[in-house]
DNA sequence: CCTTTTGGTTATCAAATGATAATGAAAAGA
DNA sequence: TCTTTTCATTATCATTTGATAACCAAAAGG
């Protein structure tokens, strides 16, 4: 079964989220981050402590480069490390409060613009919206 | 009115789409060309004949350094150049015959990964994720 | 005409990212 | 115990990307 059609609108679709994401992050500019060190705070925000390897695997980066980039958050002081203690391979990484600060002044400058976007849409719409989000995220995006 | 709730599911959405994208096509990297340069090919997919300014708009590229991805795009002899006899400043691109066999294959490969991902789904749930897609661009995503 | 603006190109440099090899330390497994 | 595997780090290099200045040609606008 073939369903190009289908498969195109999700490819545009997934050009203009990454279009309309940029956009909405360009706050991370004015912080003194790289983009991918942006992704790992990110990621770390939704999931906390993590380790090296589950960076690796979900920002798509190598692990010796997701090294390189956890040392530098470290210096800049924004994330913290730990050592699982029952298996001391494993390096913990968490949101300092100072990386947690700049997440929520990103996020807060990245709301704003995704308020507007919204404004004026009823409940029910704002429902909708929900559950499209999840739809396409169950059976699309994983 | 605040909408943190929704907002946050958009974000973790957004980096669930970009996972997955970068999944579909990595294919892009059988082929000899960067990631910004299989942006500019896609972005010419749809939206034939294009500027250089336009491209640098939609790619969030500064305009010096489109034109020398583009440059190195026609080298590789995966696009055409014309001019716009209207107004002679005006450059116009699209996809050579080589360019779009290229886009072709990696579509291709991105589509049976997609094809994969929604293997099973009824004629309806089909319908149920158009017209989701449809919703969420149309509201959020521009 | 002459000036200004617009669209595009070239050149150049700094910074970010990708890729790989070598190493170490802890755990798992024989 | 000894070996192998896993997780992580450091170091290094090539490539890609970002940013900026200088420049050119065509159009627009007096």
């Amino acid at each position: 079964m073939d369903h190009s059609a289908l498969f195109q609108k999700v490819v545009s679709f997934a050009s203009a989220v990454h279009e309309v994401t940029h956009e909405m992050t360009r706050g991370v500019k004015d912080e003194d981050i790289t983009h991918v060190q942006y992704k790992i705070l990110e990621y770390m925000m939704f999931s906390q402590p993590v380790t090296p390897s589950e960076i690796a695997d979900c920002v798509n980066l190598s692990l010796p480069n997701t090294s390189r980039e956890l040392r530098k958050l470290l210096e800049k002081g924004l994330c913290e490390k730990g050592v699982d203690e029952a298996d001391r391979r494993r390096q913990m990484f968490r949101l300092s409060e100072e990386g947690q600060a700049l997440m929520a002044r990103v996020f807060a400058q990245a709301q704003r613009g995704f308020e507007q976007r919204i404004a004026g849409l009823s409940a029910a719409e704002l429902t909708g919206i929900e559950q499209a989000l999840e739809l396409l995220r169950k059976r699309v995006f994983e």
